[in-house]
Formats: C-alpha cells, structure tokens, sequence
DNA sequence: CCCCGTTAACTTTTT
DNA sequence: GTTAACGGGG
C-alpha cells in the first residue's frame, strides 16, 4: 500500500528511478549514468524510506563522498520531506568515522590504546614523513616522500584491519611507517586512513560495539560506490551486516580515484557481495544534448573493463562538440576567454560556464586569459581551503593550544611571529613536552610558562611568552570568533601576514574570518578543529556568484555546467604521461574524460594546442587520442594549423628536431 | 641562533 | 614560474 505522500513522492521520477526508490526488499546496487538522475533517487530513498517505511531519519546513515554533495543532499532530504529534521546522518566517510571515534573515544582508548584530537592533513603528513626520513637517514632522491606517503597509506588500507598491522611493507617504508605511527598516537592526531580503518579495527574487536552501531543505522544508502576503497566497503558490509539494508549507487563509468586506492572491483562484485540483491540500471540521461552523450559514449566505448551501459536522451541533438586545434597554448587560451565572451551575448551567464583541466598547474594559463578579459572567475582547488599558509596557521594556533603534543604545529608556529625560538629551541621544547608528566594543555602551558621549558635567555622568554598565549586562546575555547581575534590582534599576526606579503595580506586576513563561516562554532575549539581537517574548498564555493568556474577534472566531479570547456587535450598532459603505460591507468584517464564530457548541458568545447609552454618547457605532444575518439558525427574541428615557423626565435626551448 | 638572499629542483588527480 | 633547501652575513 502506498500513501498519498507516497505516490507524490514517486510521481515525479522515472519508472526505474522509481523502482530504486520504492523497492525495498533487500541490498539494491543502482548503476546511475552519468546525469541520470542519481541524487534524485538517493533523495527521494531517503524520503520514501521515512514516510512509506517509518524509518526514523536519524536511523538512515548516508555517505557521500564530499562534504558538498553530503549537504546538498540534506538540503534536498529537507525540502521533500518538508520539516525541520534534526540528526540527520549525512557525510562524507571520513567525517563519518571521525564522528564515530568521537562517540566511542572510550572504546578507541581501551581497544586501541589512541586517542584523536588532531586529524592531520597531506601536507603535515609530508613534513612528518620528510622528517622522518632525515632522521633515518634515508635519501629522499632516491626515494620520493610522495611515493613513500603513497606506500605508507597503501600499506595502511590493504592491511589486516582486525589486528591493526599493515600489509607487509618493504625497505625504507617498513621502518618510517613504524616512525610514522608511533608519533600519529603519540601526538594524539589521526591521518585521513585512520578515520576509515580505526572504527573498523574497533568494530572487528567488540562485538558490543559492532552491535550498538549497527542498531544505530536501519538503513544505509551510498553515493559514488564505484570510488570506494576497501576499508570504506568493509565499514558497509560491517554495519549492514547480514540484513542488510543498504542501496547503493554509483558508475562504474566514473571511477576515477583508483590511483587513491578507490576500487571498482567493489561496485562491478556488488551482487555477489550482497546475497539476494537487485540492481537497477539507469540510462535515461537528463542532463546532455544527444551530441554531448553521443560523444562521451564514443570515447567510453573504447574502454575494455565495464558494464555495458547505453545512456540516451530525449534531448534534442543540440550544438555539435567544438574542437579547437589550436597553434600554441596562448592561442587556445584565448580562443577560450574569447568564446567565453561570445557565450556570455548569447545568454550563457558567467557562472554557467566552468573551464576544466587536468593538471591544476595548468589553470594560471586560462586564469590570464580571464583576467586580460575581464572576466570574472573563481578557481576551486580541490585541496583543502586550509592548506592556505594564513590558514593553515591560524588553526596552528589553535591546534597547539589544545594539544600541545602537536609537534606539527609547533614547528610551524612556534615562533611566528618571531620570538627567538628557532629551530633547536623548538626542538627542545618539544621533547620538554614530550617529558611533561600533565596530559591536561592547560596544566603544560601554566608550567611552561613558569619554568621556560629549560630553555635559557632570549629563547626562554620567547617560549613562556607563547605558553601564556596559548594558555589565553584555551581560556576562550568555547567562543571561537574570540579566539581569532586574539590571535589576529592579541598575537599580531595580522601584522606579520602584513610583513610577510604587504600587497595580499588583507585578502589573506579576509580568509580568516572565512574560516568562521565554514565551520560550526557550536562544540567549541576541539570539535571545530577535527572536523576543520575535512573541509575543502569544495565546499564553501558559492554559486550564485556570476564567476566563471576553473578546476581540474577530478574537482568536477558531481558538478554540472551548461557550457563547459575542456582543456589541453593533448597526450601527456591527458591522457596524463604517468598513466599512459598501464592500460588499467590509462581507462581511467579514459573514464576521467567521460566524467569531464558529460558534466556539459548544452555547450561543450575541447581544446588542444600543438605546441605548449608547461614548466618552462615548450612541448609538442600530440592531440590527445580521446579527440580522435569521438565519432566525427558528434563533432566539428577547428584546425588553426602550424606555428609560423618565421617566429621560431620567440622559443627559447624549442628543440631541434622531434616534429 | 636568526634572517635573508641565493640557488636548485620540480611539478597528477584528493578525502 | 614556483616552492624548497642551502649558505653566508648579522
């Protein structure tokens, strides 16, 4: 029997949309085309779920992948059921797990013998392990720290979960990822692997536990099933357990993480994962003009691993994909701010069009163009906002003061601004605290500020001159925008971003303040600053802003455009030359281009140029063969031909020969 | 011990 | 063009 509520909810849906959302009877694996309607579908689950089948909102547990879709998803969750719905349990993995060790923080301590009060992020990660290194004595030309922080998470992921041990590991990574692990849990901080492995490690120990958390969720639905990693898919299996009351959606056509650890073994193995499920496969596209999905389809078409899937819409065939060939990347450039132009008179406001490229490096080129132009853009980096230094510092700051065992966080802001603690001096004060019998901040700060850490002279005043403002900040723990002020006024950093960079350094305190509106101040300083870790700047971009859209591709991800240009589609640069060897890489490079074709509505252009300046080096690579891909049908090409080669001179690092 | 200049090296994608 | 590491002067 279905409600009135019911039938309105189904009314506006598709029949498969409305088979996923109504079909209840056990594990349902939707395969979502790109476009088809998938945030629908989990919005309307979630719904339907508590209106038709009395689930209570706070028992439905839904993951996501970013903090943005998470709230968008809440958003629309609130306007279909039309009430002020407290506890609903949407976020990303990570913030699920953290919120998860946060509950049980009894539980990690006893089972794990941890405890968290800092997440740490990839660049603490790489100081950490670059230090590591040094004191092992370990040369980092021979061994990259990127690849190391790679092994190391590796090692983390595919290790055995139960136990908490990694995946044998060989030389030098066994013996820093030992280093490594023993100063996270000393330090009291967690990386980004240990917000997903910890709550499985503790699950798999305390059957008690594993059941309170499963009664907790009667439900679980999950967005972008095809990029989760295996610890992301045992948290699943482990909380559906053997009812398992769970739909998941995703498609397998736009798994581009794998390079993360994402496997879409997970997605393609669903139905012999859950006993007895269902799939439904949508394939009405909603979003593309048939020449758009036409294209994406011929380029994904080559790939050999995926399940079949053949996207169509009603759509009518619209422009044809606009490929521009340009002589060199100043030329695609500004073909590209010039169109912008010409798109914006035929109605296309700026915020409907986004600029997508592979690598972020390659974004100042297009940002020139705009800003010769003048038009307005926005970059969104995928990474953390607060990687930013300013910000990055100021949560320093704050980080120190609540855990002085924060080595990281000590170095980098011990002596900002300058106070006559240099590099040694904070290294002793680190091992002072290290020593210290308190484990209570405000306990180590009083007495460091009494005894000087056992430093002497000039470093000795400086170091009771930070215990003191360290001591303030925690004074005013539970009113974050105080603790900002003291910190910009109190402390002077103000004046030192003023030192540091005199033209941007308001721009720069600007995004301070920013920081107070991303987070929640609610919970007070500790909780601000686990959950500050997980925020990027994804999430607080602001689209009602006329602003042309610049990322990376993989940034894109969930995003959609009315008019969208794809840059630099040349081999090397994409497909990406570290992918090119592999096939499995190279299909997601393939993926990676049907995510970025199929983020267009109406408009799509893709650009190349012949010869490119990239790192100070001129190249010319080729057209990328996903141009050569599209079917000529779907397409029209603008070959604006050869470099004059009169202007050879102009290129300080042409080679001789090659082309 | 700190600061500032220089040089050198290096560039995928990110929760 | 960019950031990180290094070395010499204060």
């Amino acid at each position: 029997m279905i409600t009135t509520a019911g039938r309105k909810l189904i009314a506006s849906l598709n029949e498969t949309q409305a088979e996923a959302v109504s079909n209840c009877s056990g594990p349902l694996l939707v395969l979502a085309g790109a476009g088809s309607g998938k945030t629908r579908v989990l919005t309307h689950k979630f719904a339907w779920l508590v209106s038709e089948m009395g689930v209570a909102p706070s028992s439905i547990l839904a993951v996501t992948f970013t903090n943005k879709a998470a709230r968008e998803m809440q958003g629309r969750v609130r306007k279909l059921l039309d009430t002020d719905l407290k506890g609903l349990d949407i976020g990303t993995f990570h913030s699920f797990g953290l919120r998860f060790l946060i509950r049980n923080s009894k539980d990690l301590q006893r089972i794990a013998g941890r405890k968290i009060s800092t997440i740490i992020d990839r660049s603490d990660v790489r100081s950490l392990v670059k230090g590591i290194m040094k004191d092992l004595d370990i040369d980092q030309k021979r061994f990259e720290p990127g690849w190391v922080i790679e092994s190391i998470s590796r090692g983390k992921v595919e290790g055995d979960q139960k136990l908490l041990i990694p995946r044998v590991l060989e030389y030098p990574v066994d013996s820093i990822f030992q280093k490594y692990q023993q100063i996270l849990i000393r330090q009291g901080s967690a990386d980004f692997d240990d917000l997903l492995v910890l709550p499985l490690h503790l699950m798999l120990n305390d059957r008690e536990l594993l059941n309170r958390e499963r009664e907790r969720f009667e439900w679980i639905l999950v967005d972008e099933y095809q990029d989760v990693n295996r610890p992301q898919y045992m948290l699943l299996k482990l909380l559906a357990g053997d009812d398992a009351h769970i739909m998941v959606v995703g498609d397998p056509d736009q798994s581009i993480y794998g390079w993360r650890g994402a496997d879409m073994n997970m997605i393609l193995n669903f139905e012999k994962d859950f006993p007895r499920s269902r799939v439904v496969i949508l394939e009405q596209n909603y979003r593309s003009t048939s020449n758009i999905l036409g294209a994406a389809n011929g380029v994904i078409r080559n790939n050999s691993r995926r399940k079949p899937k053949k996207l169509w819409t009603s759509r009518a065939n619209g422009e044809k994909i606009h490929v521009l060939l340009a002589r060199n990347e100043r030329e695609e450039a500004a073909f590209v701010a010039g169109e912008i132009m010409r798109l914006r008179e035929t109605g296309y406001p700026f915020k409907d069009i986004a600029i997508l490229y592979r690598i972020n490096a390659m974004s100042r080129l297009y940002e020139e163009a705009l800003l010769r132009n003048d038009i307005p853009y926005r970059i969104v980096r995928g990474t953390a906002f607060y990687e930013r230094r300013e910000v990055k510092d100021v949560i320093a700051f704050m980080r120190l003061a609540v855990n002085p065992f924060d080595s990281a966080a000590l170095e980098r802001i011990g002596n900002v601004p300058t106070r006559g603690l240099g590099k040694k001096s904070l290294e002793k004060t680190g091992e002072y605290i290290d020593r210290n019998p308190s484990i209570f901040a405000e306990m180590i700060w009083k007495e460091i500020s009494q005894s000087g850490a056992g430093l002497a002279g000039k470093a000795k005043q400086g170091v009771c001159e930070l215990a003191v403002h360290m001591g303030r900040i925690l004074e005013r723990r539970t009113d974050i925008p105080s603790v900002i002020d003291y910190i910009m006024l109190e402390m002077s950093y103000e004046d030192e971003l003023g030192k540091f960079d005199p033209e941007g350094w308001r721009e720069r305190a600007e995004n301070v303040r920013e920081l107070l509106s991303v987070i929640t101040s609610e919970g007070g300083l500790e909780t601000m600053l686990a959950e500050i870790a997980l925020v990027t700047d994804l999430d607080i971009m602001d689209e009602d802003t006329e602003r042309v859209s610049l990322m990376s591709l993989h940034a894109a991800k969930g995003l959609e455009f009315p008019a969208i240009f794809l840059a630099g589609l040349e081999e090397t640069i994409f497909p990406h030359y570290r992918c090119m060897d592999d096939p499995d890489n190279l299909e997601e490079e393939r993926r990676l281009c049907y995510v970025g074709m199929t983020r267009a509505e109406e408009r799509l252009y893709m650009t190349a140029a012949r010869s490119r300046v990239l790192f100070g080096m001129t190249q010319r690579n080729g057209f990328s063969r996903f141009l050569w891909e599209i079917p000529d049908e779907f397409k029209s090409t603008e070959d604006r031909g050869e470099e004059e080669s009169s202007f050879a001179g102009g290129w300080p690092n042409r080679r001789r020969w090659g082309w």
